[in-house]
DNA sequence: CTTGACCTTCCCATGATGGGAACCCCCATA
DNA sequence: TATGGGGGTTCCCATCATGGGAAGGTCAAG
């Protein structure tokens, strides 16, 4: 299988799948006379696994974590379970910060007339000494991870 | 205001009060015979502005529209309200989203022994041809805008 | 043999942020 | 007055995951 169809396959483009090679989150394949690289049948699992933990949001230095246990066949479930469970506390610490920000929006919205007045408490409260914006500590870049 | 204190009185980095100057998103302030940038009290209060913006999780260019109805005292406060629950969409949105990933994660985990044994549904799934997760377009880079 | 669809590598860009080097400026204190 | 420390300035590089595109090689069908 050519990268294409692999990619196809998957659902991880092209590109992203000599990036995952590249940053060594997937072994090099194999490679035809031509140079073209040719991925078997477990190749694409591979990457169908990558996509997946993608989609559920985990972060590429989790996942490298995720295919060593994948690989190795004397993994304790208990240790991906863990990984799991760390995801989903990850996510939910996201989406309580979000949460926050809808309710704050919110509040702020209400107080606002929304007319053809200049009038806009949402814009006093932004530029103001005072806020009722929490302003937290976003450690990690902005949201974190992905 | 040297661009430290600018800094210590708006919250937001000197390195990032330099970036957004840059970029244009804030006017370039006055500068001293020596060269340093001199921020007036009205700068700070747009530096504030900012920051509070992004903890709101709005993106850049809507921060860019927040800051010119701000200085537009024509404006109609309902174009201000209608930008921050455009921001209230698109957070639920990603929470939405999110809260998919936790709801996936977390019947794969429901389903996982976790104990030392090898066997793990939740890599099971993961490699499948058919799996449970949602394996969505995420148009916007990963997970929308911030 | 040509054509078009594929593959290769290499470079560049994104957005928001941090790190650091090399150099200049200002003020207080010895 | 000299010096030191704590500012400031610009410039470059890195991050993370992804896409765009150029220049050139390969393959299969017509």
């Amino acid at each position: 299988m050519n990268i294409g169809e692999a990619a196809k396959a998957s659902g991880v483009t092209a590109k992203m799948i000599r990036y995952y090679e590249e940053t060594g989150l997937i072994p090099a394949p194999g490679r035809s006379a031509s140079g073209y690289r040719t991925y078997s049948h477990r190749d694409i699992q591979m990457l169908r696994f990558v996509r997946r933990a993608r989609d559920l949001g985990f972060a590429m230095d989790r996942i490298t974590d995720l295919l060593a246990l994948w690989r190795d066949r004397t993994r304790a479930s208990g240790d991906v379970k863990r990984l799991a469970l760390d995801q989903v506390a990850g996510l939910q610490t996201r989406i309580r910060e979000m949460q926050e920000m809808v309710a704050t929006l919110q509040t702020l919205a209400d107080a606002c007339a929304g007319d053809h007045h200049p009038d806009c408490p949402i814009l006093a409260d932004l530029e103001g000494e005072r806020s009722i914006v929490h302003t937290a500590a976003h450690p990690n870049g902005r949201f974190g991870q992905p």
